[in-house]
DNA sequence: AAAAAAATCGCAAACGTTTGCGTATTTAAA
DNA sequence: TTTAAATACGCAAACGTTTGCGATTTTTTT
C-alpha cells in the first residue's frame, strides 16, 4: 500500500468506468445519489488520493502559488507569508517559497523556473539589487498573474501593495524633528528599490518643510553586509558634522545602528534619536526601546492572497489592473526618540 | 505566446520525433552531437520550457520537499529555512512550506494533503499540541519520506535532527546555579514536546547535581497565548516562594518572562536571571540582554536537505535509518545572568 | 565484399486525470 | 400507447512528458 490507488482501480473495484467515478466525486449532477454514495465511501474505504500531477496536466492548473520574498529572517516577510497563507490555504492552495536572499542573480534564476507553470501566480517583493526588470516583463508577458508587495516593481503594469512608504517616512522624520533633532540621517539600502525613494521623498519633504536643509552626506546608503554597516554607521557617528537624529528605512539598518553606537559614547535617544521602518515584535524590549514604523504586514499578505484567489478563481471577472493600493502603517513611539 | 511551446510542437519545428528531442534535451546517448545542437538551440530560441506536470506524472516524482513547521514568526525556524532551501535549491528542488500555527488539527489537515505525494518528501517539526501521531504514520506507511528537526517525533523510525537539548538544559541551569542562583524555574510549552521533555531532564539533572530540590510548582507549562503567558509568570514572580532564575525552553517565554519583570519591581539580572533557547538575532541589544542557547539552525536545514536529496537522488543506496543525529548548541552569556 | 555491430531515430504506450459525446434506460408528456 | 425528454453511465481522447522497442542507416569487423 505504498503509492496509493488510482482513479482506474477504484473504478474497477467498484465495476464502473473512471469518468463515472470522477464526476461522482466531484459532484457531477450526471450522476445519481446512489452510486456517489456508494463511490465516495469507497474512495474513503480505501483511502484514494487523487494524483495532483494527472490533475494539474489536464486542468492547466495546480492550485498553487508561489512566493518570492529577498529575504526570511525578517518579521515583516514572515508575517507577510503568515498572511498570504492564511487566506491561501482556506482555498486549498499550496505555497512555493523562494528567498533571493537579496541577489538577483538568484531572483532571476528563480523567476526562470516558474516560467513553466509549476505555479499559478506569482506575489513577490524584488530584491535590492533589482534594477533591470527584463526577467520580470518575461514573466508578465507570459500571462503569468503576478503582484507585488512593499518592494515593488513599477514597469509591471499589475496590482501592487504597498504601505503609506511617503507618509510614513514623512511623519517620522517629523515627529524626529518634533523632537528637538536638527541634523536627521536618512539611512537606506539600494536607491533603486521603491521603498527607499518613496520613503527618501517623505524625508527630503519633512526636512523640507520645516526648513532644514538636507545634508548630502546624510543620505547614506548602505550595503547588505552588517559588519560594513556598522562600521560606516559608526564613522558617521564620529564625524565632526554628526546627525543627531536618524531615520532607518528598513530595520537591519537600525540594528546596525544599534550596534554603531555601542561603538562610540554617544547615547540614544540622548545625543542620538532613531526611528525606523521594523516589525520586530521585541522592539518594546530593545536597549533602548526602539520607536518603530510598522507595516501592516499580515494585512498586506493578506490582500495580496485574496486578489491572486479571485483572479485564479474567477479569471474572466477579475483583472489585476495597474494600481497601488496603499495600506498605513503605525508609527509607535518609544524611548529612542524620547526627548531628555 | 501566452502558454509557451510544448515538446511535439517543438518537434514538429524541427521535423523530428518528440521521443527524439526528448532525449536530445535530456542528452541521451542515442542522439547524434549534430540533432542536440540543433535541438538545442532551437529550444532556446523558442524557449520550450518542459511541462513540470507531465514530468511528474510520468517519472512519478516532482522535484519538491514539503517543510512543515509550527510557526512562521520565529528566527529559529526562518534559519532553517533558510538551510534546507540553500541546499535543496542547488539540487534544482523547489520547497512546498506549510506553517501549522501550533495547531495540530491544522498539521492534519496538511500532512492529508501531502498524501497525494505532491512532494517527494518531508521535512517537520511537530506543533505543540501534538500527542496522537496516527497522521504521521499513516504517511510513514505510505513510504513517503519524512525526517523531523527539533521537535521530532519518536515513534517514527526514521532520521532526526535535534540539538544537544540534554546537555544545553543541564549546562544552561548548572550556569544560572553558578551565578548564585537557588530557585530555578522551568519554563515549557506542552509537556508532549520532545524539546520540552529532554531539555527537562537536562534541568532536573543540574539540579540535582547541585543538589537543589526541584520546586514542582517551579515546573510550569505556558499555553500558547502571550498575554496568558505574561499573566500567569507574573503570577509566578509576585509570588512567596519566587524564582531567582529562570531557563526557559523556547524563546517565546523568555520574551513573555520580559514583559511579565515589567510588571514587577524586580530587576534582571539583580533580582532574577534568566537564560533561553532562543536564536533571535537581537538577544544581544534587549534590556538587559539575553543569556542564550542557539540551535545550530542553519547546519540542522542543510543537514535535513542533505539527507533528503540524497534519500531521493540514490534510493537504493541510502537509508532513512532510525537514528538521532545530535547537533550541539552554543551557549552565549549575557547581562540577563550575571553577578551584581 | 559480406556480415556483424554500432549509431541514430521513430512509433506507440504509459503515467492518472477530466470531459465531450454517444448510448441505453427510465420518466414525463402527448 | 407512442413519443419526447430527462437521467445515468461508458468510451475515448486529451493534457505533455519519458522510454522500451523496433527499424533504418552507417560504421566496423572478418
Amino acid at each position: 500500500m505504498s503509492n496509493g490507488i488510482s482513479l482506474k482501480e477504484l473504478a474497477a473495484e467498484l465495476n464502473l468506468a473512471p469518468s463515472t467515478v470522477s464526476r461522482a466525486l466531484n459532484d457531477s449532477y450526471e450522476i445519481s445519489e446512489a452510486t456517489k454514495k456508494k463511490v465516495v465511501s469507497m474512495a474513503e474505504k480505501l483511502n484514494y488520493q487523487p494524483n495532483p500531477f494527472a490533475r494539474s496536466l489536464r486542468e492547466n492548473k495546480s492550485k498553487t502559488i508561489a512566493v518570492i520574498i529577498p529575504e526570511r529572517i525578517n518579521n515583516f516577510f514572515a508575517q507577510v507569508m503568515d498572511g498570504i497563507e492564511e487566506v491561501t490555504h482556506e482555498h486549498g492552495f499550496h505555497l512555493l517559497v523562494y528567498s533571493t536572499h537579496e541577489d538577483v542573480e538568484k531572483e532571476k534564476k528563480i523567476v526562470s523556473l516558474l516560467q513553466n507553470r509549476r505555479a499559478d501566480a506569482i506575489v513577490m517583493s524584488v530584491s535590492s539589487q533589482t534594477s533591470d526588470v527584463s526577467h520580470l516583463t518575461k514573466l508578465y508577458e507570459r500571462e503569468l498573474p503576478i503582484i507585488f508587495f512593499d518592494r515593488i516593481c513599477s514597469e509591471i503594469p499589475t496590482t501592487k501593495f504597498i504601505t503609506n512608504d511617503y507618509e510614513s517616512a514623512f511623519q517620522g522624520t517629523k515627529h524626529l524633528i518634533q523632537q528637538g533633532c536638527k541634523k536627521i540621517a536618512f539611512l537606506m539600502l539600494s536607491k533603486e528599490l521603491s521603498i527607499t525613494k518613496e520613503r527618501h521623498r517623505g524625508y527630503l519633504d519633512a526636512l523640507n518643510e520645516a526648513g532644514l536643509a538636507p545634508e548630502p552626506t546624510f543620505s547614506m546608503h548602505c550595503c547588505l553586509n552588517e559588519e560594513e554597516n556598522i562600521q560606516s554607521i559608526t564613522q558617521l557617528l564620529k564625524s565632526q558634522n554628526r546627525p543627531d537624529g536618524i531615520l532607518s528605512s528598513v530595520e537591519k539598518l537600525a540594528i546596525a545602528t544599534y550596534h554603531a553606537v555601542r561603538k562610540t559614547d554617544l547615547r540614544i535617544p540622548d545625543d542620538l534619536k532613531i526611528i525606523t521602518f521594523s516589525n520586530m515584535s521585541s522592539a518594546g524590549l530593545l536597549s533602548p526601546s526602539l520607536s518603530t514604523i510598522t507595516q501592516p504586514a499580515l494585512t498586506i499578505g493578506q490582500e495580496c492572497a485574496k486578489l491572486l484567489i479571485k483572479k485564479l478563481t474567477k479569471p474572466k471577472h477579475t483583472d489585476l489592473i495597474d494600481q497601488t493600493i496603499v495600506i498605513p502603517s503605525q508609527i509607535t513611539i518609544r524611548e529612542s526618540t524620547l526627548v531628555r
